[in-house]
Order: C-alpha cells, then sequence, then structure tokens
DNA sequence: CTGTAAATGTTATAACATAACAATGGCGAG
DNA sequence: CTCGCCATTGTTATGTTATAACATTTACAG
C-alpha cells in the first residue's frame, strides 16, 4: 500500500482509500488556514469536502446542488466565493477545460501543477514535473516572456482505462 | 522585418504588418480547405477574417455582436458552428482560460501549441517547442497516461509590455 | 432537374459566473 | 461588556458563454 500521508495519487484511483484521503486534506487544510490567520468556515470546509470526495474534477453547480440538498436553498455566490477563497489558499485547482474544480494535492507548497485528465473515466491527476516547468521557463525566457500563472491540463487515457496493452 | 510567410511571431504585435498577416492566414485557410475538399463558405470564412483581426484571444460573442453589425441578426448558433468547423480544420484554437479563440499559426501541421498569453496588452502567442512536448510525453509515460490533446497556457507578461529590464 | 446531405436560420434554453446591496456574525478597542 | 468595524453570508437579479431542437435553404452529384 503506498503512502497517502501527502494525498498524493497518480491513478490509483480504483483501490485507494479515499476515506482516508478526503480526511489527510482536511486536516491538512485546518492546519493551513489555523497557520495563515485565515478562517476555514464551515461553507467553505464543506464546499473543500464535497470537492475532495473524488478525484474527479467537480463542476459549481454540482456543488450548489449538493449543498442545497444539504442545507435548503442556496445561490449560486455562496459556491463561487468558497471556491474563490479555496482557490486562493491553493486547496483546490481549476481545471479550465472543464469549468471544474478539485482538490490540490500539495496546498502547502508551490503551485504549478500539470493536470492529466482522463477522457474515459473523468478522473484528474494532477502531477509536478521538473523538466517540464524548466522546458516552459527556458521558452519563455528565451521570447522574453516572463511567465506568472500557467494552465497546463492533458486530456487522455490513464493507466486504469486501459488494462490492456 | 521578419519573414511572415509562416504568419509566425512572438511578440512582434506592435510593429508587424498585419494586414500581411491576415492575407497570409486567409490564404492558407483557403489552400487547406480546398486541398481537404471542405467548405470554407462565406460565414466561416468571415468568422476566420474577425478572429484574425488581432493576436487577442476573441470571444464568440464579440465575434458574434461583429456579425450583427455587418449582416443583420444574427444568433449565438452561427457563430459557434463556424468556430467549431474553424477548431476541427485546426484553423483557430480555443483559449480555454479565456474562453476565447485565436488564429492558428500553424494549420497545415501537428497541433500542440502552448500559448503565451500577455495579461496587460492581451496579445498571444502560439509557441511550439520540442523540449517541452517531450517532457509532457516522458512525463506521462511514466505514468502510464496516453497523451491526446493539451491544454497549455501560461499567464504573464510579454516583452512588449515591459520595455524597461 | 431533382433527391439528398450539408449548411444555415430560428427559437428557446442550458450552463457557468458575477454585480450589487442587505443582513449577520466574529472579535478587538475601549 | 458593548460598541463598532470588517469579514462573511444571504438574496435578488442579471451577465456571459454555449447548446438543443427543429425548420429552411443551398450546393451539387447523379
Amino acid at each position: 500500500m503506498k503512502n497517502f500521508d501527502t494525498v498524493s495519487l497518480s491513478f490509483d484511483t480504483n483501490n485507494h482509500d479515499h476515506g482516508r484521503c478526503i480526511h489527510t486534506a482536511m486536516k491538512v487544510a485546518d492546519k493551513l488556514c489555523l497557520s495563515r490567520s485565515v478562517r476555514l468556515t464551515p461553507a467553505r470546509r464543506r464546499v473543500l469536502e464535497l470537492i475532495w470526495e473524488s478525484h474527479h474534477p467537480v463542476g459549481a453547480y454540482d456543488v450548489l446542488s449538493r449543498l442545497s440538498q444539504e442545507s435548503g436553498k442556496t445561490a449560486p455566490p455562496t459556491v463561487y466565493r468558497a471556491l474563490e477563497f479555496l482557490m486562493e489558499q491553493g486547496l483546490i485547482h481549476r481545471i479550465e477545460s472543464l469549468n471544474a474544480y478539485v482538490g490540490c494535492a500539495h496546498p502547502a507548497e508551490e503551485h504549478a501543477g500539470l493536470f492529466l485528465i482522463c477522457t474515459d473515466c473523468g478522473c484528474a491527476a494532477e502531477v509536478h514535473d521538473e523538466a517540464i516547468d524548466q522546458a516552459i521557463v527556458t521558452k519563455a525566457a528565451t521570447l522574453g516572456f516572463r511567465p506568472e500563472q500557467r494552465t497546463l491540463e492533458v486530456r487522455g487515457t490513464c493507466p486504469d482505462c486501459r488494462p490492456n496493452t
């Protein structure tokens, strides 16, 4: 069994202990917010939990309908404010190509991940790779471009979705 | 003066002959569609021209309002159908992080660009880099992921927008 | 010509996101 | 303690982006 202390995963989607995964993510979030003196209020915390319920990116309106079920009528700004807060704190990422949100695997650290998104099962894995970072920085420098924020998303097929080959 | 036969550019935005840039892009599009036996109809052609009017990504509803001015009432599907066609033919790219569309600099060739998007002037440059491609392919392979479609967008500041330093 | 498939027109609505202002609640200064 | 302030949440309305579904027109092969 792999070590999930860092909530890392890259396609163990089918057979990892996701309860533990959520639990760890929430503990990390609590600690991080405490250390930054920002408030992970019940609403924000609940949104984060809902996003962590799977490794599939979740749409804002999916979160909204879950909240509405649980807590009665809820309006879009409630969700978008929570998402905004969680993004600012680096606790979630937005997947631009899906208009959806996914829990961040390494919220405490530097922040420039690449997302591998399976078009079959829908799961998304956040990976970090020095060679990719370096290649982008180098290319940008060559052109005199100063990079600031990245959106790196690759759609394709994850190993769980093609067991053969 | 650089050679714009390929409609390539990387931040010459302020001082290149953009008329020529559009002209070339349209000629390439015509040839490409002819060779593929697909129809670059007037509507599709006009949408492509509008997108090529600058190197700034253009929103679908911007295109729509231009068309409405020119040709009277136009509905969204008209624009989205043209965009869909142009994407299929590789003549434009969608910038996911902006919900906007930009002309493709190399429509005839293989298709996995990186977009450098200036958050100051709004221009977007499509670049290709073997090292980046390779790093992504390698990383994906390591994880057993089969990449298919990429969204690589880096926001930052282009050289024209910080003349000093 | 004319049948057929591609393209376009038209109407309506879905999906995603934010503006603007009101009400509430946590919490430090006095 | 309590007052006042600012962060947070509630509420209503609307803005922005995109597609479904069906009608009509057009290109063009036979």
